[in-house]
DNA sequence: TTAATAGTGTCTCTGAGACACTATGTG
DNA sequence: CACATAGTGTCTCAGAGACACTATTAA
């Protein structure tokens, strides 16, 4: 196909379809991952250290290229699948980032996605090569901003890249999301009290709720159903456990 | 353990830095615009139509390959300008569209974004290549699916790719935004009275709203200020004029 | 029995809707 | 003047926070 002049490409609609794909310099496109879970009151992201420059020794999200025959989507959960084992869990399209010089040996864009895990499903002790860092949020609310990440420990954990951009995305993200769904049942097992639900929401949000509204609130959505089972062995009186009605619905 | 085995080479944190950007084929990547405007109580999207195929005849969003020096942000802002004339507008990241077959010439990955605009600087006439699609949302509150257009006289625009798609998630996007955000002045020139302000947010939800709630939520905000002027010439009682104290920090 | 948390009943406060009423332009 | 819409004051209702009280288990 004859090559166009710039000047006329631009008032025309044909442009893509007169645009040959070989024609010019493409980007890398990657999924990056924020595996997200919350422990011992705290929120949690996986990472991976970088053996390798550039980053060498910092840490990153769990990520991978897109393949030229896979969704976006898909690409995501073959990712959690290949690095954390993780299959059926809740996964969201974030944010693409893309500046020019966000990896410095070429042009990667990255398709960012947060999952939401059971931190039950993860800790599979020294097999994985994951590691968790704890989240460190530096805002009040749904601010937004680079958030990083500390050790059990308390050591920082510096982020490669641009991840600490992402993970600043992923928690403002799961923060609103939280005004208007009791999304944080996708953290914890398949039944669970409302006491360890109010816990994994005041762990994502930085703040403590309030126990009366917020087992109101809760029980107002129609999404929690009792299984009529108690817990045991918790020293005081047992709370009810709870199952979600439709798990795929939010 | 059949993971175990995709583990091995998925346990390689060095799996970025030995990839050589040469060794894959790579997507192409363009950026989409929804420039959305609202228009005598409609909401209306900025389309052009397709002189080649493929979707000959069919209408699309204005939009065009990001170049390799160039971030996102910056390449829909530069597509902004280049097919709309369009500078300085509220302008957002949507989402990203990656299915491997949306586009049947090769793969396009495409990076959505919603601009909101004034129509009184759209309508330049017949000089631009751009056409207005009025928005026909079959749903109800933030649902979500997509979205078809039609031209002022009712005749189906039909979408090309998964623009449907796209324009859905667009609808869906500024509908939840105007639930704790008045984004709705974005869509208004300077100057306006809050009647005009609630008209916007009505086209926009596809529902009314309670006059006096709204004005008392929108003052509440902090975010409009009294100009002290007054319309004129409207056969009544002329209302307020309001600005926005701070057009930048939505 | 005591410790500790689950779960309920009720009061108050705040914000939204409803509605009535006053204000102020144009014709 | 009438008309039409702007803008205010106030009542009611629903949901959230606060708090007191009862329930139920383990130790």
């Amino acid at each position: 196909m004859a090559e166009r002049k710039i000047g006329e490409r631009n008032n025309e609609p044909e442009f893509l379809a007169a645009y040959d794909a070989t024609e010019f310099d493409r980007p890398s496109v990657a999924v990056d991952v924020a595996i997200v879970t919350v422990m011992d009151g705290h929120l949690e992201v996986a990472l991976v250290e970088r053996a390798e420059h550039p980053a060498k020794g910092s840490w990153a999200l769990p990520g991978g290229f897109v393949q030229m025959d896979e969704s976006l989507d898909r690409a995501a959960n073959r990712l959690l699948a290949e690095k954390a084992g993780l299959t059926d869990v809740y996964l969201e399209q974030l944010y693409t980032f893309g500046e020019p010089t966000r990896d410095p040996r070429t042009r990667v864009l990255s398709v960012a996605y947060y999952a939401l895990v059971d931190h039950a499903q993860l800790d599979t002790g020294a097999e994985s090569s994951l590691s968790f860092g704890r989240i460190d949020v530096p805002w009040e609310g749904e601010t937004g901003g680079p958030v990083d990440a500390r050790s059990q420990q308390g050591q920082e954990m510096p982020l490669a890249f641009d991840h600490a951009d992402i993970l600043g995305m992923a928690v403002k993200r799961i923060r609103g999301k939280l005004d208007y769904t009791p999304i944080g049942f996708q953290l914890l097992a398949a039944t669970f009290t409302l006491r360890s639900l109010q816990d994994a929401h005041e762990t994502i949000l930085g703040r403590t709720l309030n126990k009366d509204s917020f087992r109101r609130r809760m029980l107002a959505t129609g999404l929690l159903e009792a299984t009529g089972e108690r817990e045991s062995e918790v020293g005081h009186r047992p709370a009810e456990l709870y199952r979600f009605t439709k798990r795929s619905a939010i």
